[in-house]
DNA sequence: CAAATAGTGTCTTTAAGACATTATCTT
DNA sequence: AAGATAATGTCTTAAAGACACTATTTG
């Protein structure tokens, strides 16, 4: 393993990509790029998850690039940022063998910067997850690695806090259930889920409220946004 | 991302490895190496996880290195197999920028042929998990791949049907609670384990029971290897 | 029969589901 | 007061925990 026959292995390209998504307007959104034709890889679907090369000059480790590419989009630095997998093999990409090592996101799109359309060689936009993808062909094997993304997220929605990270600095309860219902495509009882929310130590009422043309609802905050929250059993039992 | 510019990016070093875990006379234990001390790598330690590079003429994906290098170790060919992530950085191999990507197998040391010891220049082993790692030193940064293993595994353990895949063909029900109890490291309460088991698809009894001094008992084999069960609870609310 | 482990039954506890009821604001 | 949504309460249901009890074998 450490000769040097080894070290001249040749060695696959390095990719990481970043699944970022975010709830708008009740609806789930994947942050993609649309790219120019290229003469590379002139049969490609010319959009894709957010991604590039590793610069093993500028980049520490993975986390470090998937970071850069976020910030390179939506300008925003301290997402939930968790590890999805990695792909590799032979044919994922016809310049050859390669890996592509994956994050996904969760971010408020309030904190996102407003994407750059145009301009760029790239143009990057918030696409509606429909089932489990999005309308467009996308390239490479970005539909099984964003399927995945889609599936692991609404699996954790199911026991943790993950769709607080979707949220704006404060909001209130009916606006959090609302993400994971958004998140899960399906509604869940009001008061079970009040009770598991405040019963674990995720949430903290500030000292607002949310006025309108009925009773103010009561404004929350995250205590720990380090930590995700995870609950002991899932919403709904098959 | 096509240009030929980008195509010249050095490349980080790419490699798999396989956290393959049994249980042994009640013990959870993960394969490990120990390799002869080596001119390249003079201050790392001798145990490390089986693992290897990708070799882009053999392996058709990332999967397929790992099993290569699980048959290579111990002869089994079809486990349980799920990827547990990627670790790459700048520092955690001295020979450059590398990725390892991990996967963690599950495997009856029924089905493992002996191991070869010395003969190869190479020593594997099996050794006992203790808390979240080993008594050894391990290298590279092995010793935290391991610990996120454990910790995965532990994790889904409590919710899914993983530990009958560390069983041979048949068993007792005892048998199986046991393998949960030793990778969860507390026991677990008959009655209520019995009734979630037996409640999902995951067993079949078969013809044949096992007999001791005592009252016999009911052979089951699993009736689907291809596809764990998942439970809606854990087996512990905290 | 004693010993041993397999397997079942009962009662309690925990948290979710369904759904009704009360609370508090604006217009 | 009407309308709206927030927040709470009550009763039911699902499944786990604790633990006692019965079943079936060997020696």
């Amino acid at each position: 393993m450490t000769t040097q026959q080894d070290l001249a292995f040749p060695r696959p390209l390095t990719f990481v990509d970043v699944v970022i998504f975010c709830v708008q307007e009740s609806q789930l959104k994947v942050l993609l790029i649309k790219r120019k034709p290229s003469d590379k890889l002139p049969n490609q679907p010319q959009w894709g998850l957010v991604g590039g090369f590793v610069d093993i000059d500028k980049d520490e480790n993975l986390e470090a690039t998937a970071l850069r590419k976020l910030k390179e989009k939506t300008n925003v630095t301290s997402p939930y940022l968790e590890q999805l997998g990695s792909w590799g093999s032979r044919t994922r990409d016809p310049r050859g063998w390669s890996v592509t090592n994956v994050y996904f996101a969760l971010i408020s799109p309030e904190f996102a910067s407003p994407l750059q359309h145009g301009g760029n060689a790239e143009d990057a936009q918030w696409v509606t997850i429909e089932g489990s993808g999005v309308k467009y062909a996308l390239a490479f094997d970005h539909h099984e690695i964003l399927e995945t993304a889609i599936t692991r997220l609404r699996n954790k929605v199911e026991y943790t806090s993950l769709p607080a990270y979707l949220m704006p600095n404060t909001f209130t309860m009916a606006e959090l259930q609302k993400s994971y219902e958004v998140v899960l495509g399906r509604s869940l009882e009001k008061s079970a889920f009040r009770t598991r929310v405040l019963s674990t130590d995720l949430l903290e009422p500030i000292d607002d409220f949310k006025l309108g043309s009925n009773r103010p609802a009561q404004l929350y905050k995250i205590k720990n946004r380090a930590n995700a929250v995870f609950f002991q059993r899932t919403f709904k039992p098959v």
